[in-house]
RNA sequence: GGCGCAUUCGUCUAGUGGCCUAGGACGCCGGCCUCUCACGUCGGUAACACGGGUUCGACUCCCGUAUGCGCCA
């Protein structure tokens, strides 16, 4: 066990696309992902598009889109298997050569419904040579099936330990189909060990069928990878996470407005623990602190709401200017700031996102919750103002307030705070009896980050114009 | 059905025989801060699936049971 020094640790992840990167296969490739980094190893990327009439084109670009949006950078080209049929087929012809395969002529069985105990067991190596030549005659098509020698399988999962299967469970498998594809297991273990796999880290889905890739190695006569298990994800109802469950493909995430590196972060933390209370972390923490000892070996439950909370801690620790080229997508895509105005607006963009970016759990936030930072308020909230708005007394206290701060040269906070607070005193009044009307006069909303700052980021001038226009109107 | 794997607060987890009257985090509830809501901060809620062993001593080891999940060309 443990790493040779001396050979590179090669890992690869192979999804097949039939679908959406989905939640799991995210985990996956990023265990994957940030094995490879933290032994400085390579990370390849296999397509496994075998299945001719479920994969697309489509799918794998949409694979790679995800894999690039997360961060997770491949080695070398990436393999895809549909290129390497006559590999697998020249290397089934060998192993029947060897007499370790031979030919299967059964019907094959319908796989929609499969009656439960007509799990047959094929017969075919029974087969006379006559019987064979006279089913090649007659140009009877046949699959190739791996003969399962005596014994027991023992292996190491470097995350489950030891693990044993009597051979007399397992039964003569496929590895080709009577249409010259390779079955999944043929096709992992021949590409695996072309690719010179070290280490294999997928899915315990897998764990089961790891006993019959191991005798496919040994009848090949190729040494064995490492092999790490990892437990699946569930929904909330404690199924194996899917389509059911809402958003199931990793690009919804990112299209929810959730950073990459929380993505990693959180589903990192999913089944896997540096041991230690850290739960906010780097790419590079990450990288530095991972382990495959540190994976569970318990299937775990995705919980978005935890998710959401990894993104804002994220988001607050974020670079502003950084923070500002994230969100632009959400703030054109509701119309609330141009080309232009991201060029000549850029420093005022900043100080918005300085004082509203401890507050936003999404990208999306800003552009839904802040839209007074662009646009006067079209209407004020029922609520707020009947909570808030004193009456009449209320417009002329507002009104006393536009006149004062129509004096300020300096637009600062804390002139601002000062200001409001004198005047509060004058009318003999609370501040807050101030401070809220003009919040809902400045944003529409009962609902801000501090008032004062606030109003300095938005600049005299748009806050004189909104007082004037809620004094009018409300 | 056979085989395999798992089982600590609602959820993610720490825990590798005594440090555990079980620690952290999300969520939830409450206090403080305060111009609101967040943030922050302080506190609270809540778990070792069950039954047998082994041991001076079990969350930790063994065996069953239950439940869940996976694999079975």
């Amino acid at each position: 066990m443990g790493e040779n020094d001396k050979s590179e640790v090669r890992v690869r992840f192979a999804p097949s696309p039939t679908g959406y990167l989905h939640i799991g296969g995210a985990r996956t490739a990023i265990f994957n992902w940030l094995f490879a980094k933290s032994k400085k190893g390579k990370f390849l990327l296999r397509i496994e598009d075998t299945n001719v009439v479920r994969s697309s084109q489509q799918m794998v670009e949409a694979i790679l889109e995800s894999l690039k949006w997360l961060g997770l950078n491949w080695d070398g080209e990436v393999w895809f298997q549909s290129k390497r049929l006559e590999v697998y087929q020249k290397i089934a012809e060998d192993l029947v050569r060897q007499r370790k395969a031979y030919y299967c002529y059964c019907e094959r069985p319908d796989e929609e419904r499969r009656p439960e105990e007509e799990i047959s067991s094929c017969k075919c190596y029974l087969l006379t040579v006559k019987e064979k030549e006279r089913l090649k005659q007659e140009g009877k098509p046949h699959a190739v099936r791996f003969w399962i020698p005596e014994g027991s399988t023992i292996f190491e999962d470097r995350v489950y330990g030891k693990v044993e299967f009597d051979n007399a469970e397992l039964e003569n498998f496929v590895i080709l189909r009577s249409d010259g594809f390779p079955t999944y297991h043929l096709a992992v273990v021949v590409d695996d060990h072309e690719m010179e796999i070290t280490h294999v880290i997928r899915g315990d889905d897998h764990l089961s069928n790891t006993p019959k890739h191991i005798l496919l190695y040994q009848a090949l006569d190729w040494t064995l990878p490492e092999f790490a298990h990892v437990p699946l994800i569930l929904g909330t109802d404690k199924k194996r996470l899917s389509k059911r469950h809402g958003a199931a493909s990793i690009i919804e995430y990112k299209n929810a407005g959730i950073l990459p590196e929380a993505m990693v972060n959180y589903l990192a933390l999913l089944g896997w623990s540096p041991r230690d209370d850290r739960e906010i972390m780097s790419i590079s923490e990450l990288i530095e602190s991972f382990s495959l000892e540190g994976i569970s070996r318990k299937s775990a439950v995705f919980d978005p709401q935890k998710l959401e909370w990894i993104n804002s801690e994220h988001l607050k620790n974020y670079p502003s200017d950084k923070l500002l080229e994230l969100i632009t997508p959400y703030l054109k895509n509701a119309n609330l700031i141009s080309d232009e105005d991201l060029i000549e607006k850029r420093e005022y963009l900043i100080k918005v996102l300085d004082l509203f970016k401890s507050r936003m759990k999404t990208l999306k936030d800003l552009a839904r919750y802040g839209r007074y930072f662009f646009v006067d308020p079209e209407r004020y909230e029922e609520k707020a103002l009947r909570r808030y708005w004193g009456g009449r007394a209320t417009n002329e206290y507002l009104s006393k307030l536009h006149n004062r701060l129509a004096q300020l040269d300096d637009f600062q906070a804390s002139v601002i705070e000062k200001t409001v607070r004198d005047l509060a005193d004058e009318l003999n009044i609370t501040a807050a009896q101030l401070i809220h009307p003009t919040r809902i006069v400045l944003t529409g909303f009962a609902v801000s980050p501090g008032l004062f700052e606030m109003m300095e980021v938005l600049g005299k001038e748009t806050v004189l114009r909104r007082l004037e226009k809620g004094i009018k109107n409300i």
